[in-house]
DNA sequence: TTGAAAGCGCTAACAA
DNA sequence: TTGTTAGCGCTTTCAA
């Protein structure tokens, strides 16, 4: 396996030509680069990662850490996604994703120190999720460059974060429903989430911006089962003025609430409306198919990307949010 | 950030001696090592990862390799409980996992390449999907360390692999129906993977060992999706004498037969039990909740780096396979 | 049981 | 525009 030296000999130059070349410094004349690229390529030559970030005193590589002992935040095709998206974005910028489980069983701080110290990783992308425990400190104190995928509670130091606008996608719903002539709109929240509470705001703001009366009656909370989904529908349904619309927090949320509609005798979507956050393959599965809000978690990791490069290219830049936009995916569970 | 000299200079020893502390060399004194893990504690010591590296020859991590435009694969549970495995063995090992995307529309033996020959990787896991194109080769050439996810299929080089032993669940979910008193069991294949082979293979020596007589009729075949599924089930439904047992290649697949089960008026699991391979959340979901052949891909993730750690220990060691156990998750689709 | 020093493959300051 | 050379932080051979 050849290294800097057999093709600076084979080359007819130094290593440190090699080297610029490599780099793309501007400094070599054409010629010179146009041979030593044709001898690096007749030789098969990769530079070797690890003395490339040990002289440059930086790695190749970006974290991205999760908690996979956490089901639902790990365990669900929201994480692939941003996964692709990250992987993809950080392929182009010549980086590599390594992904670490900072598991709450082991000892997160100490195994994120050693990533950190041990110069395993250039930047961190980690869902708000982990940010509990101090971790934020500890990666602001070292200067440490990171973003974080969901919009961060309660913390007061500032960081670039990135999200899905979820109060964008609370009005599309709304908005949708009411162009298809549904008028109480009802809203079944799941856990008590930031970006559940976004898209409750959403649902308000959009109400409130067509004119729409807000009942809060129509509002039912829920623990985002299957279980409790159907009982509060259940519940709503027995109101004197039901609502003839529902928009879900999530798909699995969708699946209770069919089925207490079905048990009542009300027809989907003639009679009641339903629109479902999340876009998983069970859209499709159930009958009638559910109309969701989209939510593009390629273009998440993308940005997240994104902004880290920034970070890690200009530390003391200020901080930066981006929101991702939702969309529409019209299915079955609403009205033609 | 100390390194190793200002560990050496701090304890009052030479940098070798630190560094033999480092990697546990047994020829350290005691007293010595002591003493110098405490100074590394002290000034909150982690030894750089690229110069480790740059001086043992070998990287410090292991590439999952992975087509994330294959969404069939790449885009469900079973991807992500590998990984949760893989993860957690590696670090068990000193180890961490760079995600690699090798994804058909870029050049994959170029991406792999710069990996193996820039020293990024110390080995490689990837799904047998991937080794279609001469990928194995260029490992086997280089005698770069891998081990394969899933049985291949007509690969004439001889490799590491590990599997679910899916034979076994086929017999498991045969077993158990009959146990329950059911008789004629038909199976519901899906796509003609060779794991879907392996099922329906133990699915036939599960009703030789019983006595159970095999009827071919009873094998419909089907394209894995629910719409197939479905007509499959309704055309096996009108047999002169149709089955009282399905065993569905996946979840999916069941959603499909149980529909048509419903519509024929059929109980399940009264008239009809149905049994599908996979444990997805959705199996919980339907009503009944479907018993299943569960398959611990936790394990396989972690038997997976168990032969590539074995292989690269020994690079010149027989090659090996290792099948996964599956077991039967019971619920109510089955009759109690 | 420990230390001195060369070397892993690359980069960049300095010199030419 | 290119070359010389001193590191980057660690491991390991050889000598003591």
């Amino acid at each position: 396996m050849p290294n800097i030296k057999d093709i600076a000999k084979a080359a007819g130059v130094s290593t440190s030509t090699v080297s610029r070349v490599l780099n793309n410094n501007p400094l070599i004349s054409l010629e010179t680069r146009k041979h030593v690229l044709k001898v690096m390529r007749d030789f098969n030559y990769v530079p070797n990662s690890m003395a490339r970030g040990l002289s440059n005193q930086k790695a190749s590589t970006v974290a991205l850490l999760v908690d996979m002992d956490d089901s639902p935040s790990f365990d669900n095709l929201f994480f692939h996604k941003v996964m692709y998206g990250i992987e993809n974005a950080l392929f182009k910028n010549n980086l590599s994703l390594v992904i670490c489980n900072l598991q709450a069983s082991g000892n997160r701080k100490k195994r994120l120190n050693s990533m950190v110290q041990g110069k395993h990783i250039q930047g961190a992308i980690l869902p708000s999720l982990l940010l509990g425990s101090d971790l934020v400190n500890t990666l602001k104190k070292q200067e440490f460059p990171f973003v974080v995928l969901g919009e961060p509670e309660n913390i007061a130091v500032p960081f670039d974060w990135v999200d899905i606008n979820n109060a964008q996608g609370g009005q599309q719903a709304v908005g949708y429903l009411i162009e298809k002539g549904y008028r109480r709109i009802a809203f079944l929240r799941g856990r008590k989430t930031i970006f559940n509470r976004n898209r409750l705001l959403g649902y308000q703001a959009m109400l409130k911006q067509s004119n729409s009366p807000f009942d809060e009656r129509l509002i039912a909370e829920c623990d985002g089962s299957k279980d409790s989904a159907y009982r509060e529908i259940l519940r709503l349904l027995t109101l004197l003025s039901p609502p003839d619309a529902v928009i879900c927090g999530d798909n699995v949320m969708s699946i209770g609430a069919m089925k207490a509609i079905r048990e009542k005798g009300r027809k989907i979507p003639h009679d009641i409306g339903i629109i479902s956050f999340d876009n998983y393959p069970m859209a499709e599965l159930v009958e009638p198919t559910l109309t969701t809000v989209d939510i593009d978690l390629y273009e998440m990791g993308v940005e997240a990307v994104k902004l880290l490069l920034r970070r890690i290219e200009n530390p003391a830049a200020s901080h930066q949010v981006s929101l991702i936009s939702t969309s529409l995916q019209v299915r079955e569970s609403t009205r033609a």
